[in-house]
DNA sequence: AATGAATGAGAGTTCATTCAT
DNA sequence: TATGAATGAACTCTCATTCAT
């Protein structure tokens, strides 16, 4: 709030970021109290408001945090050059390690960011389209060379994708003691080719 | 708090289980009051607790709703003889036509049960285990006799069902103007075969 | 309210006032709940309103009943012509076994009067002084005619009279193992003699 | 809920606890509501609660507060070297001017104690049996040394002492121009005499 | 940079009371 | 004579927010 850019603040800001999305994670957005998210800091609940100006705002820059690079490490994979195959194992991997590294981030921007106010989810949902256009732009492209079949619905196949690894998302957030590098090649296997097909095919 | 069991009782009950469900669905348990799910039912607020104890007992009675038949219609799935392309459509269709028919009440099963105490929760764990084992059950028996392909992760396979049918299911109740008949075709068609084969595997 | 004066609906309303009575001795007025109270007589909530205009009303019956004859018994004993120390025992006596039999309705009145508003007490402080200028003016005969000490201040010593039977009918009220004969033996040989003389005195 | 144990605290907390010690005697604990005793503090209702964590912590602390120090003067009184009649008399003034001084925290916690769940009456009831034990001590060693009649009930003198102090106790906070000095004196004296004993004896 | 203290709005819950049946 | 159903007010408690220090 006051001297904004001391390296030290910005430090500070994103510890109380990554607390306030482990607290929103585990709890809800509701059902999360700022003493939880103070507490978690270390800190006393007043001061929390140093670092956000309210538990809104602390909501607000949880689902930014957790959507950023996300979409950014998608733009580089839809500008790569690689077959289809990699490019869809590459966003699953993305998608999981996301959940595993950024802690909960991406987690709370799927499931609380509808409590924010219309006007603040506007730049959640550009970066939320984005991302579902530049795979489903992927999709399209695999298509047209005949890398997939022709008539794939491309917008369904992207939402299924992104709700597979949502899904995959939540139990490996739930439950560390999962292989995520495995449910990253199986999911990413079904995906190409489904649960059907017999050895050979792959 | 009584329980006259009479037949205009129940049905009230159910009314306002329904009531519930719609509000816990859209503005999550924590952040849906009392006050929302009354003025749903059209009563004043106090007057809820007539029909539930507490508001906890609501979400617990929501979410029992919620699970309860589609359990049961899992059951009948795997005890009929068809082939297990049937049994799987069979059961992304009644999974997504819960989501649809039973308004919101599944949808508040899967993402508010969490904030029930442990043990108003095994109930409701013991179903949902148990809907996990009877798909991972036509998994097993589908690789046995040759139906899917051998080494596939029949419990890794039933998360994955059950995760796009859920994430399937958030889509469907949000978006109202979806084609749920069409939701439920591709994506049966993509958990079999994937997205890669060329049209003359379908 | 309706047909008042039906035998029955008389028994049925003093059956009401004991319900009452053991329910406020309980918990106390504010404590008690309606519910309480018609669940300790057999009957819904709302039923207690055929009984009762308001809880406040069922107090005032409660306090009424549990002084009213208790204060005729100590007319009689007033308008006696014991010895003091018979009119001392027979007070002692007739206050114990109030508490004992008539359950809990004088230890209501004397905890639980005060909630009353200031013109619903009127009766009940009338019959309370009542009763204290009753004690008094034995107190003032013996002394007068030699029985007691000159000097006595025989307002404190109603009071205290008053004061100590009600410590012990609590007492009694609360732990029904007590022996209640034995009790107003001891409380009157020490109002009488007190502690100090030896046996010689008695 | 914080403890900062600054004086400060201390000291705000300590009128808190009295301003509920009012609040309690005049209204009793569940007459009497959360905000009745903020605004005797001169705050707000639900600043309350930074002292308090809850009601019925708040007559706990009442409770504790009323019967503290009086039981550590009754300690005091049955380690000296008195005579009986200066315990006795003792005792009472101790009584007695603690209802007066220490406003109405003994009352509360002679009158309303039994609202509190068992587990936080424990500590009470072993301060309440210490203190009974103590004075019934003090009777036995009088009876032993001859200063009390042989065959005293000590454990039934014991509560008639405590009984009529409370009596005179509840007198005395309801009407604040009576002399407590004055009662005091005469209650010792009918505890030692009784009524009856002529001018002599005394 | 952080905290102790307070606040006010709102939450869930209880409950005395009413009334049609 | 009694009840099921509803109500509205009051209550305890929580919490995001503010601010002097």
């Amino acid at each position: 709030m006051q001297n904004p850019d001391s390296p030290k603040y910005q430090q500070q800001k994103l510890s109380a970021i990554r607390a306030a999305a482990a607290v929103f994670a585990r709890k809800g957005y509701h059902g999360a109290s700022t003493t939880d998210i103070a507490s978690e800091l270390g800190i006393k609940q007043g001061s929390l408001y140093y670092y956000f100006s309210s538990k809104e705002e602390a909501l607000e820059q949880v689902c930014l945090f957790g959507i950023r690079d996300y979409v950014q490490r998608m733009e580089e994979i839809a500008a790569s050059e690689q077959s289809f195959e990699a490019q869809l194992m590459a966003t699953v991997t993305s998608h999981l390690s996301s959940y595993r590294e950024k802690n909960e981030a991406l987690k709370v921007h799927n499931d609380e960011r509808l409590y924010l106010p219309e006007i603040k989810r506007i730049k959640l949902k550009q970066m939320g389209s984005h991302y579902r256009e530049l795979l489903e732009g992927i999709f399209n492209a695999a298509v047209a060379n005949g890398q997939l079949r022709a008539g794939l619905d491309c917008h369904f196949a992207a939402q299924t994708v992104i709700g597979a690894c949502n899904a995959w998302g939540d139990l490996i957030v739930r439950d560390s003691s999962l292989d995520v590098f495995e449910v990253i090649q199986k999911l990413t296997e079904v995906l190409l080719f489904g649960f059907r097909p017999q050895p050979a095919h792959t």
